[in-house]
DNA sequence: CGATTTCCTTGATCGAAGTCAAATTGCCCT
DNA sequence: AGGGCAATTTGACTTCGATCAAGGAAATCG
Protein backbone atom coordinates (compact mmCIF):
# COMPACT_ATOMS: atom_id res chain seq x y z
CA UNK A 1 0.00 0.00 0.00
CA UNK A 2 1.79 2.73 -1.25
CA UNK A 3 1.08 6.69 0.23
CA UNK A 4 -0.47 7.38 -3.04
CA UNK A 5 -3.68 5.07 -3.13
CA UNK A 6 -4.19 6.05 0.75
CA UNK A 7 -4.42 9.85 -0.08
CA UNK A 8 -6.61 8.86 -3.12
CA UNK A 9 -8.92 6.80 -0.59
CA UNK A 10 -10.07 9.93 1.14
CA UNK A 11 -13.35 11.45 0.18
CA UNK A 12 -13.09 14.48 -1.80
CA UNK A 13 -14.38 16.92 0.41
CA UNK A 14 -12.35 15.52 3.04
CA UNK A 15 -9.36 16.17 1.50
CA UNK A 16 -9.59 19.58 0.93
CA UNK A 17 -11.04 20.75 4.81
CA UNK A 18 -9.02 23.12 6.66
CA UNK A 19 -9.52 21.23 9.98
CA UNK A 20 -9.19 17.42 8.52
CA UNK A 21 -5.65 16.88 11.11
CA UNK A 22 -7.60 18.58 14.43
CA UNK A 23 -11.15 17.39 14.35
CA UNK A 24 -11.89 14.17 15.42
CA UNK A 25 -11.57 13.22 11.54
CA UNK A 26 -8.16 12.96 12.37
CA UNK A 27 -8.22 9.64 14.22
CA UNK A 28 -10.43 8.03 11.47
CA UNK A 29 -9.95 5.55 8.85
CA UNK A 30 -10.24 6.31 5.16
CA UNK A 31 -13.06 3.95 5.25
CA UNK A 32 -14.58 5.22 8.20
CA UNK A 33 -14.34 8.61 6.51
CA UNK A 34 -16.19 7.61 4.33
CA UNK A 35 -19.01 6.67 5.91
CA UNK A 36 -19.16 9.81 7.73
CA UNK A 37 -18.53 11.87 4.85
CA UNK A 38 -21.54 10.03 2.77
CA UNK A 39 -24.10 12.10 5.83
CA UNK A 40 -22.03 14.99 6.27
CA UNK A 41 -22.73 18.74 4.72
CA UNK A 42 -21.74 22.17 5.34
CA UNK A 43 -24.04 24.51 6.57
CA UNK A 44 -23.05 28.53 6.90
CA UNK A 45 -24.52 30.45 9.47
CA UNK A 46 -24.53 34.28 10.73
CA UNK A 47 -23.28 36.20 14.12
CA UNK A 48 -26.24 35.78 16.05
CA UNK A 49 -28.06 32.92 14.60
CA UNK A 50 -29.57 30.37 17.04
CA UNK A 51 -27.65 26.79 15.92
CA UNK A 52 -29.35 24.83 19.01
CA UNK A 53 -32.14 25.67 21.57
CA UNK A 54 -31.79 24.35 25.21
CA UNK A 55 -33.88 21.67 25.40
CA UNK A 56 -34.61 20.59 21.39
CA UNK A 57 -34.06 17.23 20.39
CA UNK A 58 -30.58 16.66 18.91
CA UNK A 59 -30.62 15.60 15.85
CA UNK A 60 -26.61 15.43 14.90
CA UNK A 61 -23.35 16.93 15.38
CA UNK A 62 -21.08 18.97 14.02
CA UNK A 63 -17.72 19.98 14.01
CA UNK A 64 -16.60 23.62 13.43
CA UNK A 65 -15.04 24.29 10.69
CA UNK A 66 -14.56 28.24 10.80
CA UNK A 67 -15.68 30.76 13.36
CA UNK A 68 -16.54 30.82 17.06
CA UNK A 69 -19.56 29.32 19.01
CA UNK A 70 -21.66 30.43 22.08
CA UNK A 71 -23.14 27.69 24.38
CA UNK A 72 -24.89 29.11 27.22
CA UNK A 73 -27.83 28.93 29.79
CA UNK A 74 -30.84 30.67 30.63
CA UNK A 75 -32.49 31.17 33.84
CA UNK A 76 -36.32 31.51 33.89
CA UNK A 77 -36.14 35.20 34.72
CA UNK A 78 -33.62 35.77 31.50
CA UNK A 79 -30.48 35.98 33.21
CA UNK A 80 -27.78 34.57 30.88
CA UNK A 81 -24.84 32.41 31.37
CA UNK A 82 -21.86 31.56 28.59
CA UNK A 83 -21.24 28.08 29.50
CA UNK A 84 -17.97 27.43 26.68
CA UNK A 85 -16.69 28.96 23.93
CA UNK A 86 -15.96 26.24 20.52
CA UNK A 87 -13.51 27.25 17.99
CA UNK A 88 -12.44 25.62 14.82
CA UNK A 89 -11.84 22.17 14.77
CA UNK A 90 -14.30 21.24 17.80
CA UNK A 91 -17.41 19.17 18.19
CA UNK A 92 -20.80 20.98 18.47
CA UNK A 93 -23.04 18.82 20.05
CA UNK A 94 -23.64 16.99 23.72
CA UNK A 95 -22.43 13.28 22.86
CA UNK A 96 -25.82 10.90 23.59
CA UNK A 97 -28.02 13.68 24.76
CA UNK A 98 -31.60 13.02 23.10
CA UNK A 99 -32.05 16.72 24.06
CA UNK A 100 -29.63 19.77 24.16
CA UNK A 101 -28.87 20.82 27.59
CA UNK A 102 -27.29 23.99 26.24
CA UNK A 103 -28.17 26.80 23.98
CA UNK A 104 -25.60 27.17 21.05
CA UNK A 105 -24.90 30.53 18.86
CA UNK A 106 -23.01 31.18 16.20
CA UNK A 107 -20.50 34.60 17.92
CA UNK A 108 -19.49 35.31 14.39
CA UNK A 109 -19.82 33.84 10.71
CA UNK A 110 -19.93 29.97 10.88
CA UNK A 111 -18.79 27.26 8.87
CA UNK A 112 -19.95 23.65 10.08
CA UNK A 113 -19.74 20.10 8.39
CA UNK A 114 -23.10 18.29 10.13
CA UNK A 115 -23.62 15.01 10.20
CA UNK A 116 -26.13 12.98 11.61
CA UNK A 117 -26.28 11.63 15.48
CA UNK A 118 -26.54 8.06 14.69
CA UNK A 119 -23.73 8.04 12.03
CA UNK A 120 -21.37 9.69 14.74
CA UNK A 121 -22.55 7.36 17.53
CA UNK A 122 -22.18 4.33 15.74
CA UNK A 123 -18.84 5.14 14.30
CA UNK A 124 -17.94 5.73 18.61
CA UNK A 125 -19.36 2.29 18.79
CA UNK A 126 -16.91 0.74 16.57
CA UNK A 127 -13.65 3.10 16.60
CA UNK A 128 -11.57 2.72 19.47
CA UNK A 129 -9.78 5.44 18.38
CA UNK A 130 -12.57 7.64 18.24
CA UNK A 131 -14.12 6.89 21.78
CA UNK A 132 -10.74 7.72 23.04
CA UNK A 133 -10.05 11.26 21.59
CA UNK A 134 -14.03 11.85 22.69
CA UNK A 135 -12.87 11.11 25.87
CA UNK A 136 -9.54 13.02 26.10
CA UNK A 137 -11.69 16.24 24.32
CA UNK A 138 -14.21 15.85 27.42
CA UNK A 139 -11.85 15.31 29.86
CA UNK A 140 -10.04 18.55 28.69
CA UNK A 141 -13.49 20.40 28.67
CA UNK A 142 -14.10 19.46 32.23
CA UNK A 143 -10.87 20.88 32.87
CA UNK A 144 -11.40 24.46 31.44
CA UNK A 145 -14.79 24.29 33.18
CA UNK A 146 -13.94 24.01 36.56
CA UNK A 147 -10.83 26.36 35.44
CA UNK A 148 -13.28 28.76 34.53
CA UNK A 149 -15.55 28.02 37.73
CA UNK A 150 -12.69 29.84 39.74
CA UNK A 151 -12.97 32.94 37.79
CA UNK A 152 -16.61 33.26 38.13
CA UNK A 153 -16.55 32.12 42.09
CA UNK A 154 -13.39 33.91 43.39
CA UNK A 155 -12.07 36.52 41.16
CA UNK A 156 -12.30 40.37 40.68
CA UNK A 157 -14.11 42.23 37.51
CA UNK A 158 -10.28 43.59 36.25
CA UNK A 159 -9.27 39.66 36.61
CA UNK A 160 -11.71 38.46 35.15
CA UNK A 161 -11.42 40.15 32.05
CA UNK A 162 -8.28 39.50 31.88
CA UNK A 163 -8.69 35.91 31.92
CA UNK A 164 -11.03 35.94 29.10
CA UNK A 165 -8.36 38.20 26.89
CA UNK A 166 -5.67 35.41 27.78
CA UNK A 167 -8.20 32.59 27.12
CA UNK A 168 -8.98 33.91 23.91
CA UNK A 169 -5.30 35.18 22.95
CA UNK A 170 -4.37 31.52 23.71
CA UNK A 171 -7.23 29.87 21.50
CA UNK A 172 -6.29 32.67 18.79
CA UNK A 173 -2.56 31.37 18.63
CA UNK A 174 -3.74 27.81 17.92
CA UNK A 175 -4.03 24.84 21.07
CA UNK A 176 -0.89 23.55 22.19
CA UNK A 177 1.57 26.68 21.33
CA UNK A 178 2.97 28.98 23.83
CA UNK A 179 1.52 32.12 25.05
CA UNK A 180 4.31 34.60 25.03
CA UNK A 181 5.44 37.70 24.44
CA UNK A 182 3.31 39.89 22.81
CA UNK A 183 0.16 38.72 21.04
CA UNK A 184 -2.49 40.56 18.93
CA UNK A 185 -5.85 39.15 18.12
CA UNK A 186 -9.87 40.12 16.97
CA UNK A 187 -12.10 39.45 19.99
CA UNK A 188 -14.55 37.26 18.50
CA UNK A 189 -17.68 38.84 21.57
CA UNK A 190 -19.37 41.43 21.97
CA UNK A 191 -19.32 43.36 24.85
CA UNK A 192 -22.35 42.04 25.81
CA UNK A 193 -21.12 38.44 25.05
CA UNK A 194 -18.29 39.11 27.12
CA UNK A 195 -20.20 40.08 30.30
CA UNK A 196 -22.58 36.73 29.82
CA UNK A 197 -19.42 34.55 29.88
CA UNK A 198 -17.44 36.93 32.75
CA UNK A 199 -20.49 37.11 35.37
CA UNK A 200 -20.85 40.36 35.08
CA UNK A 201 -23.01 43.29 33.40
CA UNK A 202 -21.60 45.11 29.75
CA UNK A 203 -20.99 48.36 31.81
CA UNK A 204 -18.47 46.72 34.51
CA UNK A 205 -16.96 45.00 31.29
CA UNK A 206 -16.23 47.87 29.64
CA UNK A 207 -14.94 50.16 32.36
CA UNK A 208 -12.44 47.10 33.47
CA UNK A 209 -11.18 47.45 29.51
CA UNK A 210 -10.95 51.15 29.83
CA UNK A 211 -8.77 50.48 33.04
CA UNK A 212 -7.03 47.59 31.43
CA UNK A 213 -6.42 50.35 28.52
CA UNK A 214 -5.28 52.84 30.58
CA UNK A 215 -2.66 51.09 32.42
CA UNK A 216 -0.74 49.60 29.19
CA UNK A 217 -1.55 45.91 29.69
CA UNK A 218 -3.71 46.06 26.24
CA UNK A 219 -3.88 48.41 23.14
CA UNK A 220 -7.48 48.50 22.07
CA UNK A 221 -8.46 50.26 18.26
CA UNK A 222 -11.57 50.17 16.86
CA UNK A 223 -13.05 47.91 19.89
CA UNK A 224 -12.47 44.56 18.39
CA UNK A 225 -8.55 44.60 17.92
CA UNK A 226 -6.46 43.49 20.76
CA UNK A 227 -2.85 44.45 20.94
CA UNK A 228 -1.02 42.56 24.20
CA UNK A 229 2.29 43.63 24.29
CA UNK A 230 3.43 41.65 27.36
CA UNK A 231 1.19 38.44 28.00
CA UNK A 232 2.87 38.05 30.96
CA UNK A 233 1.78 41.37 32.68
CA UNK A 234 -1.33 40.19 31.51
CA UNK A 235 -1.16 37.15 32.96
CA UNK A 236 -0.67 38.48 36.15
CA UNK A 237 -3.73 40.47 35.96
CA UNK A 238 -5.90 37.83 35.61
CA UNK A 239 -5.04 36.56 39.35
CA UNK B 1 -22.26 -21.61 32.90
CA UNK B 2 -24.37 -21.08 36.15
CA UNK B 3 -24.83 -18.30 38.30
CA UNK B 4 -22.60 -19.65 41.10
CA UNK B 5 -19.62 -20.11 39.21
CA UNK B 6 -19.67 -16.93 37.92
CA UNK B 7 -20.13 -15.39 41.30
CA UNK B 8 -17.57 -17.48 42.74
CA UNK B 9 -15.04 -16.36 40.14
CA UNK B 10 -15.92 -12.35 41.79
CA UNK B 11 -12.49 -11.47 43.81
CA UNK B 12 -13.59 -12.25 47.11
CA UNK B 13 -13.03 -8.19 48.82
CA UNK B 14 -14.89 -7.18 45.63
CA UNK B 15 -18.29 -9.86 46.47
CA UNK B 16 -18.68 -7.73 49.78
CA UNK B 17 -17.87 -4.35 48.89
CA UNK B 18 -20.74 -2.19 48.75
CA UNK B 19 -19.97 0.24 45.89
CA UNK B 20 -19.71 -3.19 43.69
CA UNK B 21 -22.72 -2.29 41.38
CA UNK B 22 -22.35 1.85 41.39
CA UNK B 23 -18.70 2.04 40.60
CA UNK B 24 -16.69 1.66 37.85
CA UNK B 25 -16.64 -1.85 38.71
CA UNK B 26 -19.82 -2.78 37.57
CA UNK B 27 -18.79 -2.77 33.97
CA UNK B 28 -16.08 -5.18 34.44
CA UNK B 29 -16.04 -9.38 33.99
CA UNK B 30 -14.70 -10.85 36.83
CA UNK B 31 -11.41 -11.72 35.20
CA UNK B 32 -10.91 -7.74 34.74
CA UNK B 33 -12.20 -7.40 38.35
CA UNK B 34 -9.28 -9.95 39.05
CA UNK B 35 -6.85 -8.21 37.25
CA UNK B 36 -7.53 -5.00 39.29
CA UNK B 37 -8.30 -6.63 42.41
CA UNK B 38 -4.87 -8.05 42.89
CA UNK B 39 -3.03 -3.84 43.01
CA UNK B 40 -5.83 -2.61 45.08
CA UNK B 41 -6.24 -1.88 48.25
CA UNK B 42 -8.41 0.16 50.72
CA UNK B 43 -7.36 3.27 53.03
CA UNK B 44 -9.15 5.07 55.64
CA UNK B 45 -8.91 9.11 55.67
CA UNK B 46 -10.05 11.58 58.18
CA UNK B 47 -12.07 14.47 58.28
CA UNK B 48 -9.56 17.51 56.77
CA UNK B 49 -7.16 15.19 55.25
CA UNK B 50 -5.43 15.97 52.08
CA UNK B 51 -5.57 13.46 49.25
CA UNK B 52 -4.11 14.90 46.41
CA UNK B 53 -2.47 18.68 45.81
CA UNK B 54 -2.80 20.44 42.66
CA UNK B 55 0.21 19.76 41.34
CA UNK B 56 0.99 16.70 42.63
CA UNK B 57 2.52 13.81 40.40
CA UNK B 58 -0.46 11.66 40.58
CA UNK B 59 0.49 8.37 41.00
CA UNK B 60 -3.25 6.44 40.95
CA UNK B 61 -7.05 6.39 41.25
CA UNK B 62 -9.57 5.83 43.85
CA UNK B 63 -13.12 4.87 43.94
CA UNK B 64 -14.64 6.47 46.82
CA UNK B 65 -16.51 3.96 48.97
CA UNK B 66 -17.54 6.12 51.63
CA UNK B 67 -17.73 9.91 52.25
CA UNK B 68 -17.42 12.56 50.68
CA UNK B 69 -14.29 14.66 48.73
CA UNK B 70 -13.66 17.93 47.62
CA UNK B 71 -12.21 19.41 45.03
CA UNK B 72 -11.04 22.56 44.85
CA UNK B 73 -8.41 25.35 42.95
CA UNK B 74 -6.46 27.72 44.56
CA UNK B 75 -5.38 31.28 43.43
CA UNK B 76 -1.52 32.25 44.10
CA UNK B 77 -3.01 34.41 46.74
CA UNK B 78 -4.65 32.04 48.42
CA UNK B 79 -8.68 32.99 47.76
CA UNK B 80 -9.92 29.07 47.40
CA UNK B 81 -12.98 27.77 45.00
CA UNK B 82 -14.32 24.28 45.57
CA UNK B 83 -15.21 22.70 41.69
CA UNK B 84 -16.85 19.75 42.57
CA UNK B 85 -17.98 17.05 44.83
CA UNK B 86 -17.37 13.15 44.79
CA UNK B 87 -19.73 11.14 46.51
CA UNK B 88 -19.73 6.95 47.34
CA UNK B 89 -18.75 5.08 44.21
CA UNK B 90 -17.18 8.42 42.21
CA UNK B 91 -14.22 7.74 40.75
CA UNK B 92 -11.07 10.31 42.24
CA UNK B 93 -8.52 10.89 39.87
CA UNK B 94 -8.20 12.90 36.23
CA UNK B 95 -7.64 10.47 33.89
CA UNK B 96 -3.94 10.57 32.26
CA UNK B 97 -2.86 12.69 33.71
CA UNK B 98 0.70 12.99 35.30
CA UNK B 99 0.07 15.68 37.79
CA UNK B 100 -3.22 16.67 39.59
CA UNK B 101 -4.52 19.63 38.15
CA UNK B 102 -7.00 19.97 41.35
CA UNK B 103 -6.57 19.53 45.31
CA UNK B 104 -8.36 16.55 46.50
CA UNK B 105 -9.71 16.55 50.20
CA UNK B 106 -11.83 15.01 52.70
CA UNK B 107 -14.77 16.43 53.88
CA UNK B 108 -16.20 13.76 55.99
CA UNK B 109 -14.35 10.47 57.75
CA UNK B 110 -13.94 8.39 53.62
CA UNK B 111 -12.84 5.03 52.41
CA UNK B 112 -11.08 4.48 49.76
CA UNK B 113 -10.64 2.01 46.92
CA UNK B 114 -7.09 2.68 45.69
CA UNK B 115 -5.86 1.81 42.38
CA UNK B 116 -2.22 1.80 40.93
CA UNK B 117 -2.17 4.53 37.76
CA UNK B 118 -1.12 2.14 35.09
CA UNK B 119 -3.46 -1.05 36.01
CA UNK B 120 -6.44 1.11 35.36
CA UNK B 121 -5.22 2.83 32.55
CA UNK B 122 -4.20 -0.76 30.50
CA UNK B 123 -7.25 -2.20 31.62
CA UNK B 124 -9.04 0.83 30.16
CA UNK B 125 -7.13 0.48 26.77
CA UNK B 126 -8.67 -3.15 26.22
CA UNK B 127 -12.23 -2.70 28.23
CA UNK B 128 -14.53 -1.20 25.76
CA UNK B 129 -17.02 -1.01 28.38
CA UNK B 130 -15.12 0.71 30.87
CA UNK B 131 -13.82 3.58 28.29
CA UNK B 132 -17.38 4.03 27.49
CA UNK B 133 -18.61 4.62 31.41
CA UNK B 134 -15.57 6.56 31.95
CA UNK B 135 -16.54 8.48 28.99
CA UNK B 136 -20.28 8.75 30.16
CA UNK B 137 -19.33 10.42 33.40
CA UNK B 138 -17.13 12.77 32.18
CA UNK B 139 -19.70 13.95 29.94
CA UNK B 140 -22.28 14.50 33.30
CA UNK B 141 -19.49 15.75 34.83
CA UNK B 142 -19.32 18.60 32.57
CA UNK B 143 -23.05 19.28 32.51
CA UNK B 144 -22.88 19.23 36.47
CA UNK B 145 -19.73 21.83 36.20
CA UNK B 146 -21.56 23.81 33.71
CA UNK B 147 -24.39 23.75 36.05
CA UNK B 148 -22.15 25.48 38.31
CA UNK B 149 -20.77 28.08 36.47
CA UNK B 150 -24.37 29.88 35.78
CA UNK B 151 -24.97 29.46 39.69
CA UNK B 152 -21.43 31.21 40.33
CA UNK B 153 -21.68 33.57 37.73
CA UNK B 154 -25.66 34.88 37.75
CA UNK B 155 -27.62 33.98 41.00
CA UNK B 156 -28.19 36.08 44.12
CA UNK B 157 -26.18 34.61 47.38
CA UNK B 158 -29.66 33.27 48.29
CA UNK B 159 -30.14 31.38 44.93
CA UNK B 160 -27.06 29.69 45.18
CA UNK B 161 -27.48 28.15 49.02
CA UNK B 162 -29.89 27.21 48.06
CA UNK B 163 -28.86 25.42 44.55
CA UNK B 164 -26.16 23.98 46.77
CA UNK B 165 -28.95 22.39 49.41
CA UNK B 166 -30.55 21.01 46.53
CA UNK B 167 -27.38 19.42 45.04
CA UNK B 168 -26.70 17.60 48.22
CA UNK B 169 -30.21 16.63 48.60
CA UNK B 170 -30.45 15.11 45.37
CA UNK B 171 -27.17 13.29 46.12
CA UNK B 172 -28.49 11.98 49.43
CA UNK B 173 -31.46 10.24 48.40
CA UNK B 174 -29.32 8.74 45.47
CA UNK B 175 -28.55 9.33 41.97
CA UNK B 176 -31.41 8.65 39.64
CA UNK B 177 -34.42 8.72 42.32
CA UNK B 178 -36.71 11.88 41.85
CA UNK B 179 -36.64 14.84 44.33
CA UNK B 180 -39.97 15.88 45.20
CA UNK B 181 -42.04 16.24 48.63
CA UNK B 182 -40.24 16.43 51.66
CA UNK B 183 -36.66 15.66 52.05
CA UNK B 184 -33.91 15.33 55.32
CA UNK B 185 -30.36 15.00 55.02
CA UNK B 186 -26.74 15.84 56.83
CA UNK B 187 -24.67 19.01 55.35
CA UNK B 188 -21.26 17.22 54.52
CA UNK B 189 -19.97 20.19 54.35
CA UNK B 190 -18.71 22.87 57.34
CA UNK B 191 -20.09 26.68 56.43
CA UNK B 192 -16.26 27.48 55.52
CA UNK B 193 -16.30 24.91 52.53
CA UNK B 194 -19.93 25.66 51.54
CA UNK B 195 -18.50 29.47 51.11
CA UNK B 196 -16.02 28.14 48.88
CA UNK B 197 -18.22 26.00 46.80
CA UNK B 198 -20.51 28.94 46.12
CA UNK B 199 -18.09 31.94 45.91
CA UNK B 200 -19.33 33.81 48.86
CA UNK B 201 -18.05 34.58 52.49
CA UNK B 202 -18.98 32.10 54.96
CA UNK B 203 -21.05 35.04 56.84
CA UNK B 204 -23.04 35.76 53.58
CA UNK B 205 -23.46 31.44 53.83
CA UNK B 206 -24.80 31.66 57.51
CA UNK B 207 -27.32 34.93 56.80
CA UNK B 208 -28.81 33.48 53.40
CA UNK B 209 -29.51 29.56 55.70
CA UNK B 210 -30.62 31.88 58.30
CA UNK B 211 -32.78 33.51 55.98
CA UNK B 212 -33.97 30.38 54.70
CA UNK B 213 -34.59 28.75 58.04
CA UNK B 214 -36.68 32.09 59.43
CA UNK B 215 -38.72 31.52 56.02
CA UNK B 216 -39.55 28.52 56.39
CA UNK B 217 -37.86 27.13 53.49
CA UNK B 218 -35.81 24.88 55.16
CA UNK B 219 -35.70 23.28 58.92
CA UNK B 220 -32.17 22.66 60.73
CA UNK B 221 -31.11 21.56 64.20
CA UNK B 222 -27.25 21.18 65.03
CA UNK B 223 -25.94 23.43 62.22
CA UNK B 224 -25.70 19.94 59.77
CA UNK B 225 -29.01 18.43 59.97
CA UNK B 226 -31.23 19.91 57.42
CA UNK B 227 -35.03 18.95 56.59
CA UNK B 228 -36.86 20.07 53.54
CA UNK B 229 -40.38 20.18 53.95
CA UNK B 230 -41.34 21.01 50.34
CA UNK B 231 -38.10 20.59 47.81
CA UNK B 232 -40.22 22.43 45.25
CA UNK B 233 -40.27 25.36 47.14
CA UNK B 234 -36.57 25.38 47.60
CA UNK B 235 -36.12 24.42 43.96
CA UNK B 236 -38.47 27.62 43.33
CA UNK B 237 -35.26 29.50 45.61
CA UNK B 238 -32.77 28.40 43.93
CA UNK B 239 -33.29 30.53 40.47
C1' DC C 1 -16.72 17.98 83.99
C1' DG C 2 -14.86 22.32 82.89
C1' DA C 3 -11.56 24.45 79.57
C1' DT C 4 -10.22 25.38 75.09
C1' DT C 5 -10.81 25.60 70.49
C1' DT C 6 -13.43 25.60 66.47
C1' DC C 7 -17.54 26.67 64.16
C1' DC C 8 -21.49 29.42 63.58
C1' DT C 9 -24.40 33.56 63.95
C1' DT C 10 -25.44 38.38 64.09
C1' DG C 11 -24.51 43.40 63.82
C1' DA C 12 -22.28 47.64 61.82
C1' DT C 13 -19.89 49.57 58.14
C1' DC C 14 -17.55 49.60 53.62
C1' DG C 15 -16.71 48.96 48.83
C1' DA C 16 -17.02 46.63 44.29
C1' DA C 17 -20.12 45.91 40.95
C1' DG C 18 -24.96 46.84 39.48
C1' DT C 19 -28.40 50.11 37.80
C1' DC C 20 -30.02 54.07 35.53
C1' DA C 21 -29.00 57.61 32.34
C1' DA C 22 -26.60 60.13 28.87
C1' DA C 23 -23.04 60.87 25.63
C1' DT C 24 -19.89 59.08 21.96
C1' DT C 25 -18.10 56.00 18.56
C1' DG C 26 -18.20 53.23 14.72
C1' DC C 27 -20.78 50.72 11.21
C1' DC C 28 -24.17 50.01 7.65
C1' DC C 29 -26.79 51.71 4.03
C1' DT C 30 -28.54 54.22 0.75
C1' DA D 1 -20.80 62.05 2.40
C1' DG D 2 -24.52 61.95 5.62
C1' DG D 3 -28.24 59.71 8.43
C1' DG D 4 -29.53 56.21 11.40
C1' DC D 5 -28.72 52.52 14.38
C1' DA D 6 -26.31 49.52 17.38
C1' DA D 7 -22.37 49.02 20.33
C1' DT D 8 -19.52 51.08 23.57
C1' DT D 9 -18.03 54.32 26.98
C1' DT D 10 -18.55 57.24 30.89
C1' DG D 11 -20.89 59.36 34.92
C1' DA D 12 -23.94 59.47 39.14
C1' DC D 13 -26.03 56.86 42.42
C1' DT D 14 -27.61 52.41 44.71
C1' DT D 15 -27.21 47.85 46.43
C1' DC D 16 -25.62 43.35 47.59
C1' DG D 17 -22.23 40.96 49.52
C1' DA D 18 -17.52 41.65 51.84
C1' DT D 19 -15.12 43.05 55.77
C1' DC D 20 -14.47 44.00 60.55
C1' DA D 21 -15.92 42.91 65.08
C1' DA D 22 -18.21 40.56 68.84
C1' DG D 23 -20.68 37.00 71.04
C1' DG D 24 -22.76 32.32 71.36
C1' DA D 25 -23.12 27.23 70.50
C1' DA D 26 -20.79 22.66 69.82
C1' DA D 27 -17.29 19.59 69.60
C1' DT D 28 -12.75 18.07 71.59
C1' DC D 29 -9.66 17.15 75.17
C1' DG D 30 -7.24 16.87 79.41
Amino acid sequence: MDMQSVDAAIPAQCATCRVRHRSICAVLTSEELHRLAGHSRHTFHEAGEALTMESDEVTGYATVIDGVIKLSRVLRDGRQQLVGLQFSADLLGRLYASESPLTAEAASEVELCRMPKLVLESLVGTSADLKQRLLDQSLQDLDEAREWMVTLGRKTAAERVASLLLLIAARSVGKGKSLTGSVTFDLPLVRNDMADFLGLTIETVSRQISKLRNEGTIVISSHRHVVVPDVERLRRRAG
